[in-house]
This record gives C-alpha cells, sequence and structure tokens, in this order.
DNA sequence: ATTAATTAGTTAACAGATTAACAAGATAGC
DNA sequence: GCTATCTTGTTAATCTGTTAACTAATTAAT
C-alpha cells in the first residue's frame, strides 16, 4: 500500500519543464510561443492539414487552436482554405514566410537539443523516446 | 543531417496526455483542476510548504499560483499562513477538507493508475519514472 | 426526400500560463 | 545607520486551456 509513489503525469510535466529550459530562451529570442512552434514544426513535417488533426499533434484543444491560429494567420505564419468535397473542414498550411521562420529557427533549436542530448546522454534519450512513444500508442 | 527528427518536448507533452485520459474522467467527477489536485497531492506529501517551492514542484508559475490559490482558499481546501521571522513568506496548507478531498479521490486514482499499469506494464513503467527523474534533475 | 444522428469548427465563460512591472520585506556593503 | 541589492509574492495584460453549448455541413435511417 503505497500511501506516495511517485506520479507519473507529474514526473512527466516536470520532465517537460526541466527540457523546456533548453529551448526557452530561443523561443523567446524570436518571439515565438511554445504553441505556435510547435504548430510551425508539425506543418512543415507533415505539410497541409485540418484542425482537428493538427490539434491532436500539436496536443491543443479545438478552441484554443481556433485563437492560436487567427493570430498567427494575422501574423502571417499560417494560411487557412476549405476544400470543396466537404465544406467544414479547414485545412491549415504554413505560408512562405512561416516556412522562413522555421528555417531561421531550426539551427538554434537543433543546437539546444545537441546540448540537453550531451547532459543527458544520447542512449538514455533514445530509450526515453521510445517508451514515451510507446506510451502516447496507449489510446485508452 | 536529420531534417526531421523526433522532438522530445512534443513526445512527452503527448505522452502525457495519453497518460493523462486515464485520470481526468475521475478529476472531473469530482470537479477539480489538474492544478488543484497537483496542488493537494503534494501538500498531502510535503505538507506545509512555501509558495515559492510549492509552484515550482507542481510545475505552477507564481503569478497563477497566486490565482488558484486564492480559488482553493475560497473553497476551503488550503489556508495561507505568514510567518514571523520573514514577513514576505506565505505558507500553504491542506485544511482538513482538503485533506478529505484527498482520501475521497485517492481510491479511484489508485485503480486508473492500476489500470495504466497493467496495459504499460510494469517494468517499462519504472523504466521511465527513473528516465524522467535523471531528465528532471538536468538543471540547465 | 426528410428526419435524425455525426462531425468540424466556433463562441462563450471562466481557469490557468506567460512576461513584465511592481510593492514590501530581508541582506549586504559601506 | 543607510543605501543598494536581492527575494517573495502580487498585479496587469495578453495568450492559452477547459468545458459546454452552438452553427453548419455531412452522413445514416427511415
Amino acid at each position: 500500500m503505497p500511501t506516495h509513489r511517485r506520479s507519473l503525469t507529474l514526473d512527466l510535466l516536470q520532465a517537460r519543464e526541466a527540457a523546456m529550459k533548453f529551448f526557452r530562451p530561443s523561443l523567446n529570442e524570436h518571439g515565438l510561443t511554445e504553441q505556435q512552434w510547435r504548430i510551425i514544426r508539425i506543418l512543415h513535417q507533415q505539410g497541409e492539414l485540418e484542425m482537428n488533426r493538427l490539434a491532436d499533434l500539436a496536443c491543443i484543444l479545438k478552441p484554443s487552436m481556433t485563437g492560436v491560429l487567427s493570430r498567427m494567420e494575422t501574423q502571417g505564419f499560417v494560411g487557412r482554405r476549405k476544400v470543396a468535397h466537404d465544406q467544414r473542414l479547414v485545412l491549415v498550411f504554413l505560408t512562405d514566410q512561416g516556412l522562413a521562420c522555421f528555417e531561421a529557427m531550426s539551427g538554434c533549436m537543433e543546437q539546444n537539443y545537441q546540448q540537453l542530448q550531451a547532459r543527458f546522454g544520447e542512449m538514455k534519450l533514445q530509450q526515453l523516446l521510445g517508451l514515451l512513444g510507446e506510451l502516447r500508442g496507449l489510446k485508452r
């Protein structure tokens, strides 16, 4: 009867917070929020996506997504368009400016990642990524 | 040159989101937010804490903490008191009602945890908790 | 065809996150 | 003692998270 054991969800949160310390300074220098960077990164990797799917990948709920995207659209990072075959869907895509932003950021972020990996250990990092992937797969 | 590799911070976020799916229903049934439950859990484990330390453990920034605690105080879950030797410090403690709330929740939460562990595997879970602890330790 | 049930996205209301600026109590140096 | 500095917590402004209710488009059922 473990009256108090380690809490997985809290540990995940604290660990993420520790990891973010390596990246947040770069985000601040470039004037991007975490959410904006996640979206830019995902769109760069996956190409045009509908909002639902994007929200799911970026771990942003749909109501938040509405606001985040409209701000990003105003700033010129993304565009939105409707498709003919299903008028409900809104496809989101990275603009040229959004792409340029990604490319301007990616160098810094890669360096930050290298520093983290050097401090944490490459093997452990790979091991961790593997476990996280499996956990993410638990649909429930 | 990995043009797109797995993103540790995003993986941590997605994994946590997957894990939270096991616990969120219980939180909603009892009318608690994630933040409130984190605070109750931590205070139950650590006893009275000053705001700074509590904010750090719960991964809640101090300005947010001010609001969260004042709401929780109104609801009767926690109390705040100042100490004589340093008038700046605010010590936060769990009230009897807060303790009762913890005890009413802990059964459900333990069950949810068991389900997660059964689906994910006990060994992998321990391995993951170990790695998260190490990552959390990287102060940077 | 018409109605009923789904699905994608938005709106609204409140809680929490983030950054900067601030008030007041403690500490250090002089 | 007195000032400069640091620390704890709050306030303010803006953005994001969360739930519920809603609109409009699609699909299923009759």
